[in-house]
Formats: C-alpha cells, sequence, structure tokens
RNA sequence: GCGCCUUUAGCUCAGCUGGAUAGAGCAUACGCCUUCUAAGCGUACGGUCAGAGGUUCGAAUCCUCUAAGGCGCGCCA
C-alpha cells in the first residue's frame, strides 16, 4: 500500500470513527466511506458524501449531520488541514500535502515495478485474443483487437494476475482447404496457366505472393503432380508461411504471445471426444436430422447448436468447446476471450457449453470489439476480405507508425465504433496525442541529461522538504494516482483507462514544466529535490507508456 | 422480428461507486520562447448529455419505452 492509499484509509477511518463519536449511527450501519477527488480544486482535494448518506439512518438533514461529523472529526490524524461543508452536505477535506513529497523515494525505489499492485491476487487469468484464422494478412479488425488484448494483458499481469496471452489457430477447418485451393490456383496462376480461385477462396495479395514463390522455387513440379500430394503439399506450406507471417506481424506490433493453441492438436490428442462424451454423460446432447446437437436453449441460447453435422464433421464450435474445456482443466478460474463484434453472438452458446460441461458459465469473460471504420481523405474506406482490398495492420502500421498506432487503438473505449482517420494518425501534427505523451517523457529526459552535465547527481538521501509549489502538488498527486488507475483499468477491463490517465500526467507535468524551472544554480537543494520529482514522473510514465505498448523515448 | 453495441460542444472522444458549475483535444480568437525541447503553456468562445417517463436529497450515469446508426441471428468460421 502507497503512501496514498495510507493517507485515505486514514481519513475513511477517522470519518466513521467521527459517525460513532457524533452518536449518529451505528458502527455497522455506517456505509463504506466514498471519498471522491473533487473535479474542482475550490472543493480540496477529497470530499465525501456521508452525510447525504446518513440522512435516511440519523433521520436529520445532510448539512446537520455534516456539522456533527467535523464536530468529533480529529484533524490531526490524517494530515488535515481545514475540512468544511459545501453544497447539499459534502464535507470537503483539504490535506496538508506535505506527506505527498513522500512518493518520490517509493517511486524511485520501485522503479519499473512502480504502478504494481496486488489487486489480482495472482489469480489464474487466460486471455485469449487475434485468433485470426490463418488464411490472409491481420486487417484493421485485428489490429485493434490485438493492441486492446495485449494492453489488457499487461494491465491485468500490473495488478497482480497470472496472465497467460493466447491465441488459437484456427488450423483445421473447411477455411484452410480454401487456403490450399487459393494457393493452388495463384501458383498455377504464376507459372502463367489457367486456374480459377475456389468459390470461397482467399483472394489477399499475400496468397499471389505465396503462388509467385512457389513458382520461382519449383517450376512446374507441382503441376505433375498427383492433386491429392499437391493439394496436401500446399495445405501445409501456406499454413506454415502464414503462421509465420502472422507472428512475425504480431511481434512487430509489440504482441507477445505465451501459448499457440492449435485447433487440429484437439482432434490428433481426442480432447473433443473426450469433450463430446462429458457432454452426452451430462445429458445435454441429441440426435436429429442425421446430426448431433447440444441443449444449449437449457442455458439461456436462443437455440439449440449442431455439434457433429450431418456429413459427419464437426461444427466450429465443437472443437472450441473442447479448447474451453481445456483452458478450465489447466486451472484457469477466468478464461477472457477479446472477440471481434461480428461474434458476439456466440457468446452465449459458449456460455451455455462450459455450463454444460459442469463449470461456472461466468468463468467466460468476452471482451467485444467494436468495427474499426478507416477514413482517408474524408472518405469511408471500403474494406473486402474477399476482394483482398483490405488494409492490412502492416500497412497501416507503416503507415502511421507503431507508437502511434497502438496509442490510437488504446485510447478509445473498446466498446465503441472506431473512426480511423488516416490522414490525422499520419500527420505529425499535435493532434496526434502520442507524441503529447513521448514529447513529455523526452523533455524529461533531456532536463535530465544537463543536469547530470552540470554534475548535479541524485543521491539517496534527498531532503523532499523542498517540494512546495502548488504545480509540483499537482504533480505528486497524479503519479500517486497511477497505482490506482492500474487497478481500475484491469478491474474493469478497460485499457483506455490507462490512455487517459498517460494523457492527464502528461498534462499535469507539462504544466508544472511551463510554470517551475526544475535546474537552478542558486538553489541547489530544490534542484535536486525538483530532480528526483521529474525522475519519479520519466519512471511512471514509462511504465504507464509501456502498459499499452508505446515507446518512451529518450530525445525527440 | 429478436439480441448486443453506440448516441455528450462544429468534429473526434473522456466522464470512476449516482454527487457540487458535464470535461479534454481539434477547429476558432487572443496572449506566452535573450531562460531546462513551442510536438509545449495560458485565456476566451462553444452543451436541450438523442427524446419521453420513472427511481431519489441528487441522474449523462440506474430502470422502462421511443427514435437513429452499426453488428449479429448458418449443419460458415
Amino acid at each position: 500500500m502507497n503512501i496514498v492509499d495510507q493517507i485515505k484509509e486514514k481519513l475513511k477511518d477517522e470519518i466513521k470513527a467521527s459517525v460513532v463519536k457524533a452518536g449518529l449511527a451505528e458502527e455497522a450501519q455506517i456505509p463504506e466511506v466514498i471519498l471522491e477527488l473533487p473535479k474542482d480544486k475550490a472543493h480540496g482535494d477529497y470530499s465525501t458524501n456521508m452525510a447525504m448518506q446518513l440522512a435516511r439512518v440519523a433521520k436529520k438533514a445532510p448539512r446537520a449531520i455534516a456539522e456533527a461529523i467535523i464536530d468529533n472529526f480529529d484533524q490531526t490524524k490524517a494530515s488535515i488541514d481545514k475540512v468544511e461543508i459545501a453544497g447539499p452536505g459534502f464535507i470537503n477535506f483539504y490535506m496538508n500535502n506535505s506527506y505527498l513529497a513522500d512518493l518520490i523515494p517509493t517511486i524511485l525505489e520501485a522503479g519499473d515495478a512502480y504502478g504494481e499492485t496486488s489487486f489480482g491476487n495472482k489469480e489464474k487469468v487466460q486471455v485469449e485474443f487475434v485468433s485470426a484464422n490463418p488464411t490472409g494478412d491481420l486487417h484493421l479488425g485485428h489490429a485493434r483487437g490485438a493492441a486492446v488484448g495485449d494492453s489488457l494483458c499487461n494491465i491485468l499481469d500490473k495488478a497482480g494476475y497470472d496472465v497467460s496471452r493466447e491465441y488459437y489457430i484456427n488450423d483445421a477447418g473447411n477455411q484452410i482447404n480454401n487456403l490450399a485451393l487459393s494457393v493452388e490456383a495463384r501458383y498455377f496462376q504464376a507459372l502463367g496457366q489457367d486456374k480459377e480461385m475456389p468459390a470461397d477462396g482467399y483472394h489477399g495479395e499475400d496468397i499471389i505472393g505465396i503462388g509467385k514463390k512457389l513458382a520461382e522455387e519449383f517450376g512446374d513440379k507441382f503441376v505433375h503432380v498427383e492433386e491429392k500430394e499437391r493439394f496436401d503439399f500446399f495445405r501445409t506450406y501456406g499454413l506454415k508461411y502464414e503462421m509465420g507471417k502472422l507472428k512475425q506481424d504480431l511481434e512487430d506490433f509489440r504482441v507477445p504471445f505465451d501459448v499457440w493453441y492449435s485447433e487440429t492438436s484437439l482432434y490428433e490428442n481426442g480432447k473433443i471426444d473426450v469433450a463430446l462424451n462429458s457432454l452426452r454423460e451430462n445429458g445435454y446432447i441429441y440426435e436429429e436430422d442425421g446430426a448431433t446437437w447440444l441443449r444449449s436453449m437449457d442455458f439461456g441460447d436462443d437455440k439449440n447448436r449442431v455439434l457433429i453435422k450431418n456429413d459427419g464433421s464437426y461444427t466450429y464450435l465443437t472443437p472450441d468447446i473442447a479448447y474451453h474445456k481445456d483452458k478450465l482443466e489447466r486451472g484457469f478460474t477466468k478464461l477472457i476471450n477479446v472477440w471481434g463484434a461480428d461474434h458476439h453472438g456466440y457468446i452465449p452458446r459458449m456460455r451455455a457449453a462450459i455450463q454444460a460441461l459442469g463449470y461456472d458459465r461466468d468463468a467466460l469473460e468476452v471482451e467485444i470489439i467494436q468495427l474499426v471504420h478507416l477514413y482517408k481523405n474524408g472518405e469511408k474506406m471500403k474494406m473486402s476480405k474477399r476482394t483482398g482490398k483490405a488494409v492490412t495492420m502492416r500497412d497501416l502500421v507503416e503507415e502511421v507508425g507503431l507508437d502511434a498506432t497502438r496509442y490510437f487503438f488504446a485510447m478509445r473505449s473498446a466498446d465503441t465504433h472506431l473512426d480511423f482517420d488516416l490522414d490525422l494518425a499520419v500527420s505529425q501534427s499535435n493532434e496526434n496525442p502520442v507524441y503529447y505523451a513521448q514529447y513529455a517523457h523526452a523533455r524529461i529526459a533531456s532536463i535530465l541529461r544537463q543536469g547530470k552535465e552540470q554534475g548535479i547527481e541524485l543521491d539517496n538521501n534527498l531532503d523532499v522538504s523542498h517540494i512546495t509549489a502548488e504545480k509540483e502538488f499537482d504533480l505528486l498527486k497524479k503519479l500517486g494516482e497511477f497505482p490506482q488507475a492500474v487497478t481500475e483499468a484491469a478491474a474493469k477491463r478497460m485499457p483506455h483507462r490507462i490512455t487517459n490517465y498517460i494523457y492527464d500526467l502528461a498534462s499535469t507535468f507539462h504544466s508544472f514544466y511551463n510554470a517551475e524551472k526544475v535546474l537552478d544554480a542558486d538553489n541547489m537543494e530544490r534542484t535536486k529535490a525538483r530532480l528526483a520529482l521529474i525522475q519519479s514522473t520519466k519512471i511512471t510514465l514509462k511504465n504507464a507508456l509501456h502498459l499499452i505498448g508505446v515507446s518512451a523515448p529518450e530525445k525527440m
């Protein structure tokens, strides 16, 4: 628990004590003390609505209750300068903020670890995201899912969860056969021969590339090979090629995975059969019209679902159920799936399946990523996977830059439709907030460099009592909020909270920078204290930026 | 038809557990570099929180209904 939390706890305890002392309510009747950070500075550093909450229990007017509370309040117990009653019955606390300076050594010592909390209690959480079919390039929607998923994992990790990041490889279904046929067609075409693309073929440029590559490497060798063998080769080759590209693209996007989970492996090790048997034993399976069905309606789905088609093959759902069963058997108590909006209808059946397997349906949580629309020259760009005209993640990063792309995706709440204005993101103007945040970091780095050149070193027994200016305390307060920002972003699964925090912190620093000078040869004590303050800011800013996969440059 | 998401300043979006006068950025207007990075800071302008009811000390926030836009509703994945 850091200094800020400690002060808040003291304040809460003293509020409760005052309520009891004033005879307003029994201890058990007191609701949890809510401390807010007032938006308006004139309302103090913290405020509570306790008096309003107690109005019913105490049968008194809120302002009278507030009077009674502060009459019994011991200010010395929580570093308080002044207490006031305001508005309908708010109690505003004005803190003696000198305690905040103690944050500096805490942050300097914690370094990269600053912001870590034990909120998650090491709970085993599995996050599955991206999981795009290996049949083409990653497009914008995947990029958003990758950015949000990765940021979420980083945040959960920081908040004390035990996180596994996983990618489910759909390497078994029909789409892979279509991939093989598409590769085959492109190969023939590269050789100048006529070959039509399959009806559900993949028209991406990457597949054309594979065809050319194979033609160059093998010439017309596969034209003369038997069809079955040829198909198998193209299937294996195409899959390997696509997966390799996919992994590279994600790595370049700063999105690492702990586990790449193959759908095919579920066929090979019999886990699908095990899952089906389990469902059957539990009595949630029946046969009809030559197919095998799951009674998902028993658990809130609006239809029952086919597991085995009348041609004997599985639907997409079946191996996925086996995969989720496997996740739970590996000891994860929370499964978070990050899905595109076009899959949201899939949630009830997956939840139902988990329940039918005998697990808690709420173990599965699905974060839906809404669609991304790309705008260029003020016009919406058409995106079609079929014609292969979709803008790929790689194109986007190349054009916009990695940091800006990651920041842009992390900036918005995932459940809103995102209009990605390409012209705006590409422009190196200050409209792009990533520069704003990075600039703050680079500015700090520059001051620290110059301090060093002037021979000013940070010593360990620094005296923080020279922190006295209002802008300094504003900055400290913001630094102290970081652990809570991480906790809240984790609890609510909202990475964009971190981006908001970053922006706030950068803004607070820029404001400080313009008001106060750090390096001052005439006041070496204060200079040292301020160097420590901005070093703390640098650490916090960098930690926060890394949570959303954005770099913190030393120079700009 | 049913389900999910969205609707807040001219534009793009925040808004925490229901809290005080709803906030940023961009755009517009005006200030601030002989001084640590002006990719910055400051001031001003800008609002029927889609609409209507309800809950209560108090609603952008919770509930119901309506409207608009998006997505989904396969023995596709």
